[in-house]
DNA sequence: TGTTGTCTTGTCAAACTATGACAAAAATAC
DNA sequence: GTATTTTTGTCATAGTTTGACAAGACAACA
């Protein structure tokens, strides 16, 4: 249901691995993970991070899919009719820009 | 500090309100809305949707605004080094047309 | 069929966060 | 000075999320 949580189980697949590992590593359950992978439950930042490492991917990447997620939760609502949400967005992005120049003067 | 509060305020100085009114038409008290005002407290969608009722403005430009601090506030920390935040927006975005063009099928 | 290992689901207390109320201080106006 | 508006600090309450546990489902296979 979401795009990350099946991007770790499809990496998790590729790889090999239990659930029960993936759990030891994050030091949870494998009920946890199981959720996670369902998009029931949502990763925490230090947790995005173990997985990267765990599976060897880009950290960076895997955590602009965990954020994407998190932002298009805040949207979700409004995502329905029209333009709110993507004028979100945009509003969002001039905020971004806007404080990476600041730091860059 | 936040676009939102920000507009509030001005909004409000505009029509030369006191926050007084503002607080009575969201049945609040007056600490709250200044704290609205200074981006100490979020707004809730009901709040923002009042408060264009009461300032006469646009309700979706007023929810975008609203909606995009709200986005920022997830991406805020991250914003910082590279693009993990500019990406984790690409993500959000593909979501919404997907799920747009799911709707129009 | 029974056993073993893996994954899933339901439930819940504890941790965490946010809201909005109140009181008291600060600022502004008169 | 007083009166009015705005700000700040503190806090109980409500609301949400996490992760632990127990029990169930499913699959493989002897």
């Amino acid at each position: 249901m979401s795009q990350f949580s099946e991007h770790i189980r499809s990496l998790r697949e590729k790889r090999k691995i239990r659930q029960r590992e993936v759990a030891a590593c994050l030091k949870a359950d494998t009920a946890f993970i199981s959720k996670l992978e369902k998009g029931e439950r949502q990763a925490r930042r230090e947790q995005v991070l173990l997985l990267a490492e765990l599976f060897n991917v880009d950290k960076e990447e895997l955590l602009s899919l965990w954020l994407g997620e998190k932002v298009y939760d805040v949207l979700k609502n409004e995502s329905a009719k029209g333009g709110v949400a993507k004028q979100a967005l945009k509003v969002a992005e001039n905020k971004i820009d806007y404080n990476n120049k600041k730091k860059t003067k």
